[in-house]
DNA sequence: CGTGCATTTGATAGCTATCAAAGAAGGTGG
DNA sequence: CCACCTTCTTTGATAGCTATCAAATGCACG
């Protein structure tokens, strides 16, 4: 697809990527999903084994680097919004260290769902409707988890009835309240919803509708 | 110190620094270490609750990121080395992330050993002697690991012989093939050190020269 | 309707956090 | 220069969480 033998710069224009890396032992890990109108720069030259693989039909551009920046100088804005994405990136990546370095399994599920209602969610009354385009595998890929754990707290949260599922990958977050606590951004949820108040010790999860 | 209203570009012009975040249950994560040369970007708008801190004097300059990028714009080759560094800052935290997300506690501390080493290191024979700024808590928080269970990886790296401690802060890396393999960068030492080959059944530890 | 893969569920082992206490290291004041 | 004190580090014992292994269930696709 494509080459790579010099830095890229690749712009997502449509759809859905994860950008991952092969370890040594011939795994792969996931380093991020992308969506569209994303920048992903790829340093094939100091870290090699990269690569972007596509989670669902994508419409994607790819550049040198080198070539692209060497014009993006002639245009200080453009150079300009490449650092800003750049530095977007960087915030991301932080960010998920911090997932990763001192949360639970909990935690970093919840904070993953709120970082991908944020960024590919769709407000549905005081809900939130997801369609995840990767699999459990890549969610723990890049959580550092097993697809088991996974499994376990989606499982749990579905009691709890702070989300509900239906399918693989459709998802709906009832309460983001109740799930940023869930990720350890605040302590106690103002307002419980509907859903959480309700179903904490032994409702049932209510039914998705699968949209039409 | 610093204004924290606005978005800061910080230049470390000497010594040794932590950046941090102020988690919401007012406990610290570490981000990153940083050493002279290094620029640092701290989006205090987007990310309330960074903040550098000194490992030991500093030289640090720092500007509104606002302003810096705003003349930046006139000189295209300035632009360019901050997002060439802003890249670099990318790579190294999606390294990290690696690390914290599917590495055992000693690869992560013989991974942040060999990380150190390529930053502050200096040869000394075949081996590498580092002074480490930062404390064992430091280190955990940066890893993800508890002060404990860093003290315990070093206690084993010391007495398998791969590495060498005097005080607190002075290490040397004895074998840096054998800390690769523990890294899981590889799988095999293609040659194992004088220190590693004898010291990993029963010798104990060679003394470390404190250096004049 | 059957096949294959993804997900879910269950039981167990291993690793690291936590709790607790002893032992260095460095700094201060006598 | 030495004794003391604070802080950091090391060491030990235990509990909790997640990975691993194994099997059943469910979903999508032909």
């Amino acid at each position: 697809m494509l080459p790579k033998d010099c830095d890229q710069l690749v712009f997502l224009a449509e759809g859905a990527s994860k950008l991952i890396v092969h370890m040594p032992d011939l795994s792969e890990q996931v380093l991020a999903f992308h969506f569209a109108g994303d920048m992903i720069y790829l340093p094939h030259h100091s870290q090699p084994g990269l690569g972007i693989i596509a989670l669902e039909d994508c419409r994607i551009i790819g550049f040198p680097a080198k070539d692209f920046l060497e014009i993006a100088e002639l245009e200080p804005s453009v150079l300009r919004t490449i650092l800003d994405r750049s530095l977007l990136a960087l915030q991301r990546s932080r960010n998920k260290a911090i997932r990763l370095g001192r949360k639970s399994a909990q935690e970093r599920i919840a904070d993953f769902l709120l970082a991908m209602a944020d960024r590919i969610g769709e407000p549905e009354g005081n809900a939130i409707r997801l369609i995840l385009p990767m699999s459990r595998r890549d969610i723990g890929n890049s959580l550092g988890l097993t697809i088991e754990t996974v499994s376990r707290q989606f499982t749990e949260l579905r009691d709890e009835g702070v989300v509900s599922t239906s399918g693989r990958s459709l998802v709906r977050l009832n309460c983001l309240g109740e799930l940023a606590v869930r990720a350890g951004h605040k302590h106690h949820a103002e307002e419980p919803c509907e859903f959480c108040a309700g179903s904490k010790n032994d409702l049932q999860p209510v039914a998705i509708a699968t949209a039409d």
